[in-house]
DNA sequence: CATCTTTGTATCGCATGCAATATTGATGCG
DNA sequence: CGCATCAATATTGCATGCGATACAAAGATG
């Protein structure tokens, strides 16, 4: 409870959220410490690495891709709203490393279009506007058609199996839980790319993905189940078949059928800040 | 001359080649003084911008994306030669910055595939195996198909006619010089991907550029006069007309021969680390 | 009462310091 | 003479400190 203490001078009202609070106890990274703890109790790991971390390697430099890591994930399921105010030193805190590392990490977000970074004035989270919004749509198209050409190449069996099977999980998932079938969803897209075995290819796609969850998370509305499954199926088949034209027009087609759902049908209720601008221009004052 | 004398421990033997001697007399940025004495001077820019500096702004952040474009630069015009060690503060003292925004440069052109950043063994100028190669050609078709069907649908008169002034550069400097003839050639490509709008598609696009350029001095036979006008002039033909499919197809065509030409015929004289590779492995050396 | 100053504070931008790690050159040994 | 070991050095990884900047609330001024 002393941690409410360390930074209260602001009282974090909802409408210019910033990190504190709340998200003080959400533990992506690091249960919530100071970080001069968590810098003392980051020796005892020397050697029995494994044990406590699943996946992310401990040597040098792992401890900044953590924090991209866990930043692109914050953002990525919302946990950081886009607009939101991304502190150096508040992430730096919550996630037990200096601001150096924050800042790295934020600044390859930013490369990455997940975070907007103004110069003296600080991170907060992107908040695409419906032009940038369409752009990332038509590029992700572009990829992928890119990935069905390629694939249908040469998609061996054992591929195509894994893809059923993550299809299926997909299936399973479908009217159960909205978030999970998201996830799922987009996943489907990444094995493709990985499929591929272009790593440029596939860091595009991931690319482009990350942001249309962004995107998503703006102007998507909550109830569309995001990638029909038998589109998926579709796509799998003419894969499988060979059939270059034919995958990449099914792909284009049902990522375009995506960012309709999405794009066209804007909700009424984006947010304060577009619903504003027009009266703002309208009254003269600056709205950015 | 005082400047040898701040590192010169190494002797700087050519076959392992690092930042030092000459490059530390080639002014990409600043001109060779030390850093403290460059920190000093820079009080005295405050008010006067415009004078001295052409069009990079002086704002904060504007002396790491200096660092960053010199250091782009420098590869891209193979002052830095692929395989090169880069040395934080080596760097830094040579473009009088401190390490910090060396390192942040190096992290953005790592991501950007131009340097490979080994844990605890620093950056080197990125040495693309000819894999690699194939990927970010394959990459850069399926962009740069997606620019031509944008552009196909709304193409202005004034667009076509930029294009076709520069296309008139590119043939003026054909046989003259070389280097400026590719540097136009990219170019080109870099205006097709400006007039979509898509600041994505043309952040993308500029990436693979810049790997192809990369690429090209490794792998690329030194007469290969790259885009032919020629080409350039038919799509541009294409994208006038409308012809979304045709303008797409040219321009597959004519990136595929451009990629034919450099990759499917790969010199001889490649570099020692290729060479020796196959040498190394029969001989069951580790050889990366 | 509205607007301009002022001052305080939370930030950021960047340099630098210290510890950890790799690399080089030297020394001893087979 | 070749190879392993070890010390010296170079270089990274990261934290932190200091000055600069922008925003905000309080105060001054009309």
């Amino acid at each position: 409870m002393i941690l409410y203490a360390i930074r209260m001078h602001k009282p974090d009202f909802p409408g210019r959220a910033t990190l504190g609070s709340r998200w003080r106890f959400c533990h992506v990274l690091l249960p919530a410490e100071r970080r001069s703890e968590a810098l003392k109790a980051r020796k005892p790991d020397s050697e029995v690495t494994g044990a406590g971390a699943s996946h992310q390697a401990s040597g040098p430099g792992a401890r900044a891709q953590g924090v991209y890591r866990a930043l692109r994930r914050a953002i990525i399921e919302q946990a950081l709203r886009p607009g939101m105010k991304l502190p150096e030193d508040a992430i730096g805190e919550n996630l037990g490393v200096s601001r150096t590392l924050v800042r790295e990490a934020l600044g390859r977000l930013a490369v990455e279009g997940l975070v907007e970074l103004k110069p003296n004035r600080g991170a907060s989270v992107a908040y695409p506007t419906l032009e940038e919004a369409r752009d990332v749509f038509d590029v992700r198209r572009g990829l992928e058609r890119l990935v069905a050409e390629i694939l249908s190449a040469n998609l061996t069996k054992a591929q195509a199996a894994a893809l059923e099977a993550h299809v299926q999980l997909e299936e399973a998932a479908l009217g159960r839980n909205g978030a999970e079938s998201i996830r799922l969803a987009g996943e489907f897209h990444i094995k493709l790319a990985e499929m591929t075995g272009n790593a440029l290819l596939l860091r595009y796609v991931q690319e482009v993905s990350s942001r249309c969850s962004l995107i998503l998370a703006i102007y998507g509305r909550p109830h569309s189940s995001e990638c029909a499954v038998s589109e998926h199926r579709q796509i799998i088949k003419a894969l499988l078949a060979g059939d270059a034209a034919q995958a990449s027009q099914l792909m284009d087609h049902h990522l375009q059928a995506v960012a309709a759902r999405a794009l066209l049908a804007p909700r009424q209720e984006r947010d304060i800040r577009e619903l504003l601008t027009p009266y703002a221009l309208s009254e003269g004052l600056a709205s950015t």
